[in-house]
DNA sequence: GTGAAAGCGCTAACAA
DNA sequence: TTGTTAGCGCTTTCAC
């Protein structure tokens, strides 16, 4: 019940050694006598001693600590992230105070000032962006920032992508040599470079070839907005014999149109591509054709760099992306003479 | 670039005044005059002052941390959890250090040194359970453990959990209502208090009207687990003409299985109930009955619960249950005559 | 390699 | 109310 707090103090009184003795063989390479490091081993055994990690980072400006802000879990590629970059970060010795915010730059901004206050010694934002004031501030502070999944023009600040437009454009390629003649395209939010660049990559590929969508709409990354846009799609003169749609999470809500109210045999009368290859695509429910975000190598490539601009060794920060592959499922027709 | 700290004596000098001052204005709840109050915060603006949470930890002993500890997000039920638990818990001026767990005691206890270490003032275990040893230390320390949507023998641990029991009795009683004749129940993890009481609660339903349920299988919480078992059921000579799964998430596996592999038609050929009323739950490709358990309010209480612990206004643990009400969708055949 | 002394940035106890 | 003094638990000089 009672708050028993044992020091480094304590445990040297115990083993009969100073406290800075203590610390010694607590810190990491440290030279220590193996006779002291015995004695005080046991002592710190015998009390249950644990060094105080607040006291310790007070003094080294360090909290091994990663500040990682979210706007909303509502996309499992999100979640699959968040996941595995806990783990990637323990393995790193560094923990996560995670934060959700809104995602409009004052929240944001507002839970960046909560996170420098706790001296975490970098920040992650996951698909939310934050103004270039609080950038400012933060390269004067020292601590590191780098975006998820998110690309700004601010070169100033290092970010992880997977090659968006370059994945647009072989969601185009491979509609194309589907011999699909009405491409519809219901983008990812249009504020989001995420949602920006494969609604570009997927068009220009198309203009490259002569073709143009049959029409592109804002999808806002959400499911609501995704399934008006397909019902949309077919109340009008024309209806496409492909969808691309800006992620998976927002796929799955178009495919239940089409399935469901619309009656149709996706793959056959429509297909329908997305973008991530959450683990759902592969379910199937889904069984959705689309563009995978290497969460692996994004969370690899998220914690290095941002671990080296910790440490001092990467003091530039770096525009990363990542290619992915198509993943050919069942939900868009394949081009005659298809190989794996 | 060079790391900027500004302390609260550079704020003192500047303002003239001490440092305890500095303190005083920024330390909600002390009174200082309004002339002092503008002076400071005028110089503490001018140099962008903020002060350093760790440095208060210190003293204070209150680090306004919470450890989560979580084993998965696989179920989407803990991702809303956690967003939900993440927001509640920022508003009563808390953050939250996370960390994910593998599931066996073992490396739990690891996790919740780490947390210790770092003085958390108590910690929420969601779907994890911890080994007595580590309880007592707990105690000892004086930081409050709770978990979520887990139930433990130990009555000196608070819990969250819904009411089980009762939830597993209602899908019993739903399906005997509607003329069910051979019902079987893949079963939540046994070694998880959930999994074990929403079985008992079902089976001891049909008991209770003299009916025993065609078979019991444990699921693991895992969709492979689950599919397997819906494959056993159905190449037996009796066959089920319903299935309790012990969560949605792996009912979903359930149902794609029943539809797809088997070409039945689920809530006419044979009815599928789970439980949570994850969001998915309600999605068209599922349109999943199920018992809610209700997140909301599962996440008030913890809060709740666990706020009074560390403030020392509730010294005794509790285990509080929450009831959640059977959500009726077009997966399970309903009884005649009902109504919403 | 070890101990003594200093101090990280702050709050708490005490005088004034 | 405000300033002075002390000290949270630890790491880091600096002598020895």
């Amino acid at each position: 019940m009672a708050s028993v707090k044992v020091t480094s103090q304590d445990v040297a009184r115990r083993a009969g050694v100073s406290q800075p003795t203590v610390s010694r063989v607590f810190t990491p390479g440290v030279k220590v006598s193996s006779a002291m490091e015995a004695k005080v081993r046991r002592a710190a055994e015998e009390l249950g001693y644990r060094p105080n990690t607040l006291a310790r980072s007070l003094i080294t400006g360090q909290s091994m600590t990663i500040g990682l802000i979210v706007a909303y879990f509502d996309n499992p590629f999100y979640v699959e992230a968040l996941e595995k970059l806990s783990r990637a970060l323990k393995d790193k010795g560094y923990n996560i105070m995670i934060f959700m915010a809104a995602n409009h730059a004052g929240d944001v901004d507002q839970v960046v000032q909560d996170l420098l206050d706790h001296q975490v010694d970098g920040i992650i934002l996951a698909s939310v962006s934050t103004s270039s004031d609080l950038t400012a501030r933060l390269n004067e502070e020292g601590v590191p920032l780098i975006l998820f999944n998110r690309g700004h023009s601010d070169k100033s600040l290092s970010a992880v992508t997977s090659a968006n437009r370059a994945g647009g454009a072989k969601v185009a390629e491979f509609l194309l040599a589907g011999g699909h003649e009405r491409m519809a395209h219901i983008s990812g939010w249009q504020g989001a470079s995420t949602g920006r660049d494969r609604c570009d990559g997927f068009v220009s590929a198309l203009q490259a070839k002569g073709k143009e969508p049959l029409a592109v709409v804002d999808g806002l990354f959400s499911r609501e907005a995704a399934a008006a846009a397909t019902r949309s799609f077919f109340s009008a003169a024309e209806t496409p014999d492909a969808i691309f749609v800006g992620n998976d999470h927002t796929a799955f809500a178009v495919l239940e149109v089409l399935r469901g109210e619309l009656g149709l045999d996706v793959g056959q009368d429509v297909s329908v591509i997305g973008y991530d290859d959450v683990a759902m695509s592969a379910w199937p429910s889904f069984d959705l054709t689309t563009v995978r975000q290497p969460a692996n190598r994004m969370v690899d490539a998220v914690v290095a760099q941002l671990i080296a601009q910790i440490e001092g060794r990467a003091t530039e920060p770096r525009q990363i992306e990542i290619d992915g592959p198509l993943i050919v499922r069942g939900s868009a027709r394949k081009p005659e003479g298809w190989v794996e």
